[in-house]
DNA sequence: TTCGTCATGTAATGGGTTACATGATTAC
DNA sequence: GTAATCATGTAACCCATTACATGACGAA
């Protein structure tokens, strides 16, 4: 989770902890957030597994050039070889591990890197999961929907509400990807449909 | 969590610990999910904090009463004095511990069993906290929309619809206990806001 | 008699959090 | 000089999950 995370925006650039952890909250936003005291020894765990590594040249010098002093501190991270493998594994997964809920996000923000054909199998693999989660709720609200007080009530509904929200926008999502997807048979489609990454 | 969810259910009827899960699963619906890893070693602690004990009274003979076998199994739990107490100390809590993302769902889920004043500054801490979470991805949103790739944006603007729709959700609960919140002058109003529970 | 589901439980593990400790740098 | 925030890290803990083990009971 965390590994993918950190992976996939040390892949754009290298980062040092503190910014990495900005850069997770920015990337993932509402849905999920790390400490610290996990993302530290996270990076520890990694750097020992060789997926990643301090980067030598700095990428220090970049606002007001701070004097020369050999401080310690500041400790900037980039992808080995190595991780740069270990990340395309990771984006190569099309299964639970990509679209549960804990992981699903985490995957869809690192979509920009990852392969089309992937992108369309994940997003369906999370849309079905939620139909199915859907249909169980449904299920289980007309067997005791009567029974229900009316907070409990409430708590369903809304709940069947944003998994059937979720799904419509998955839907969008596909359509999206499937109508981007160039045909086999000609590859000079004009390109109106880029991706938006810089 | 799973301590205030089994109390809270066990309050309402006594159940055993397999039946409990699958009330837990109809009561929280989309979210949440315990599994019996989790919840017969928390049975357990309860029971040895004096807060549930086997009911002797054994409500099993509801449907088709099995014959006399004085079979072992099924142990059906019902509620202390203690565990009443310690529910009613639970669902009087109006602070983070009641409104935070992990916890909000399941002291929502008895707000039947929790008092009026209470809910109310439950639902208006859960609101204020999403209202603070929404600014901030709406200010993160406008310093770098335009540096993020499609997925990534589209990311952030599901996540801050999500909380814009429960932003919501929470404004009409808190008017609806409004409005129901028998005004202290007059207890004879005409009773149009009853609860649901049978 | 075998399959599904009801029913209870344990052991190992996981993936994080909180709280704490420390210190450098920047802005006032 | 002092407060905020940048920056790194550790230790203790928490709350759960997965996988496994076991077995009774009812229906086909």
């Amino acid at each position: 989770m965390l590994e993918l995370a950190v992976l996939g925006l040390l892949h754009e650039s290298p980062l040092h902890g503190y910014e990495l952890r900005q850069r997770l909250k920015a990337t993932l936003g509402t849905f999920r957030a790390f400490s610290y005291g996990s993302l530290y020894p996270t990076l520890r765990r990694m750097r020992d597994a060789g997926w990643i590594a301090e980067d030598e040249g700095n990428a220090d010098v970049v606002a007001g050039a701070p004097p020369l002093t050999g401080r310690r501190g500041k400790v900037v991270y980039k992808l080995t070889a190595e991780g740069k493998e270990r990340l395309a594994e990771l984006l190569a997964e099309a299964g639970p591990s990509a679209w549960e809920d804990e992981t699903f996000g985490v995957h869809f923000a690192f979509f920009g890197q990852t392969a089309p054909e992937v992108r369309v199998r994940i997003l369906e693999g999370r849309r079905t999961r939620l139909e199915e989660r859907r249909e169980g709720v449904r299920a289980s609200l007309a067997r005791t929907r009567s029974r229900l007080d009316r907070y409990t009530l409430q708590l369903q509904e809304h709940g069947l509400e944003s998994v059937e929200r979720e799904v419509r926008w998955l839907t969008e999502l596909i359509e999206t990807e499937r109508r981007s997807a160039t045909p086999q048979t000609d590859p000079s489609t004009h390109p109106t449909t880029g991706r938006g990454a810089p």
